[in-house]
DNA sequence: CCCCCCCC
């Protein structure tokens, strides 16, 4: 265990030395108009106290729960100088280790004495061969607890090469202080002189917003260097400013902008501040940008949106198969008419998924000669199994000039454009809002589903193993959108009780009970009519005729549908009926088995399985 | 100081 002597006075004059050792003398929680708390310490490096020490915020919960009683032995893992008006310096620790618990130690080590905070003395800087000095320092310092914690002194020479290195990795230029590059992940609100260096990956539109508050305008961007990324907004003056200067991909100087906490609420950066331009903010053009990292994409294909579970943000390229025109819808929230503009986005994974385009964006795009669309932070819904969004933290980029972008314009150009395409789309309308929710007949049970207040869909892959001949199918109205069946009255007419009509004729219509089975279980199903007279291979109206002309030939088609495999989409609710309640499965549609597409299927299940 | 990301 050793105290960092000397070293407060070393930091007050500017040196930076990693991880210096103090002790905790006293704490305190500063009275503050700020809902935040903050804690004022009472610092000592064994030589000297000093009593400008605040902590940052995130650090009050190590003191309300304990972690740090007076007298504790620390390492300052990172920290900062910060010189306020009048050359009144101030240290805050930003992240710190408890080396020995006060409650251990007990008692103040060695015999610091109290630094003056309007008369710091300047540290004179001590080449490494004086570090003879230094240990004759440490022989006066007397520790003065005696038991198994023995102090010593900071090495100076370990400092300073310590120094060096910490100030190498933040890019210190040769020449002036001021050329210094701060990197965006040492950025926090409590330094006050910084510079970083980063190219722009998102811009977005200018906005405007009214409300109680006042009214403006605004526009944020995303910057990167290699050591993270942050957010940066321009208000109003800011706008008018910068918003032209600022172009995406490029790369600028920036320094004097305010630092905050970030809502991660609205942020999917990885950085827990963000910035904002304020009137002094200075930001230039770099020209010398080819060590900077890229705007980067991580791609997902159309085909494994299946796989991410929205609402989520995805990076997404594809080929712009449709698009539609622009239009307009009200939005719920804000009362306000908002533009949009869907397109539909095809790639090569054979998938076709809508993507929404908002605002400006939507209003000033290009559909014509199938363009690339790139997104980076695409808003990925579960809206017709899965719908992509452009959303205010996305950056769209159109025919991008990128090796992916020629990949697939490529395929789009040598056949891909005639390809059919899937669709999350659930097929038979009505099952919209949900994914596919691959389920074998097992699941279904195990997870109960159907017992909630909605209906569940699901998709299962099934055998029909047995069709029932009974009541499957029924004279219905002939008019076209009633499906009421009809009373024969023997006369040769049919009575509607819904159209309080009678018909010289009728249609047929089907209510099939079939028992679907997989590797699992079975399940009964109902098949209506377009499901039922695929399943069957005839019409109804032509199965209505055989049933009643010939039996044999009508039982053959419903012997011929078994054994049969669909990829079915069901409607599974449970009903009750005489307090009996049962789960009631209606076959939404059942097609045919595309095998590629259902082996893929299977794939990224294996996938889902994690093995 | 925004922070809605909309609608079907």
């Amino acid at each position: 265990m050793e105290l960092s002597t000397g070293i407060i006075l070393e930091i007050l004059n500017g040196a930076t030395p990693e991880k210096p050792t103090f002790q905790v003398i006293n704490a305190k929680k500063i009275e503050s108009s700020n809902t935040v708390d903050r804690y004022r310490l009472l610092l000592s490096d064994g030589e000297y106290v000093y009593s400008h020490v605040m902590l940052a915020a995130q650090l009050n919960k190590m003191w309300e729960n304990n972690e740090v009683p007076n007298m504790s032995v620390i390492e300052a893992t990172r920290y900062l100088c910060n010189k306020l008006q009048g050359d009144k310096r101030v240290i805050i620790l930003l992240d710190l280790k408890v080396l020995a618990s006060g409650s251990d130690v007990k008692c103040k080590l060695g015999n610091p004495t109290q630094l003056n905070p309007n008369s710091i003395p300047t540290s004179t800087p001590k080449p490494a061969m004086d570090s003879g000095i230094n240990e004759q320092k440490a022989a006066v310092f007397k520790p003065q607890n005696n038991n198994n914690t023995a102090l010593s002194t900071g090495n100076t020479t370990v400092q300073q090469t310590h120094q060096v290195n910490s100030l190498e990795k933040k890019s210190l230029t040769p020449g002036t202080p001021n050329s210094r590059v701060h990197s965006i992940a040492s950025l926090t609100p409590y330094q006050n002189r910084w510079r970083i260096r980063a190219r722009v990956t998102m811009k977005s539109n200018i906005r405007t917003w009214s409300n109680s508050k006042g009214e403006g305008k605004l526009f944020n961007c995303n910057l990167l260097d290699d050591s993270g990324e942050i957010r940066m907004t321009g208000f109003k003056e800011q706008v008018d400013k910068f918003y032209d200067m600022l172009e995406l991909n490029k790369v600028y100087y920036i320094s004097r902008c305010t630092l905050k906490t970030a809502n991660k609420q609205y942020s999917n950066l990885n950085n827990d501040y963000e910035m904002t331009m304020n009137p002094e903010t200075v930001i230039e053009p770099c020209n010398d940008d080819s060590d900077l990292p890229v705007i980067s994409f991580d791609f997902v294909k159309l085909s494994e949106l299946e796989q991410c579970k929205p609402p989520t943000s995805v990076d997404v390229i594809g080929v712009v198969k449709v698009c539609n025109d622009v239009n307009s819808v009200v939005g719920r929230q804000s009362q306000k008419e908002i533009l949009k503009r869907d397109l539909q986005i095809v790639d090569q994974s054979g998938l076709a998924v809508s993507l929404t385009l908002w605002g400006d964006e939507a209003n000033k795009f290009d559909g014509q000669g199938f363009p690339i669309v790139a997104v980076k932070g695409a808003r990925l819904s579960d809206f017709n199994g899965r719908s992509l969004s452009v959303s205010g933290s996305s950056q769209l980029i159109v025919n991008p000039d990128t090796k992916e972008a020629h990949v697939l314009r490529g395929w789009f150009e040598s056949g891909g454009r005639d390809q059919n395409f899937s669709s999350y789309q659930s097929e038979g309308g009505s099952g919209g809002g949900q994914s596919s929710n691959w389920k074998t007949f097992l699941q279904v049970k195990s997870e109960n589903l159907g017992q909630g207040e909605k209906a569940d869909y699901y998709t299962a892959k099934g055998t029909v193993v047995f069709v029932k001949k009974d009541n499957c199918m029924y004279q219905a109205c002939p008019t076209a959108d009633c499906n009421k069946k009809v009373v024969d009255l023997g006369n040769g007419q049919y009575r509607c009780e819904k159209c309080c009509r009678e018909f010289p004729n009728h249609k047929w219509r089907m209510i099939l009970s079939c028992n679907v089975a997989d590797h699992t279980d079975n399940q009964w199903i109902t098949c209506f009519q377009d499901s039922a007279e695929g399943m069957l291979g005839m019409k109804a109206d032509e199965l209505g005729q055989l049933r009643e002309t010939d039996e044999m030939r009508f039982d053959q088609v419903l012997q011929d549908a078994l054994f049969k495999s669909y990829i079915f989409r069901m409607r599974a609710k449970v009903e009750t009926y005489n307090d009996e309640s049962r789960l009631k499965t209606v076959c939404v549609a059942a097609n045919n088995v595309d095998w590629k597409e259902y082996g893929n299927q299977l794939i990224s299940q294996i996938a889902q399985l994690g093995i």
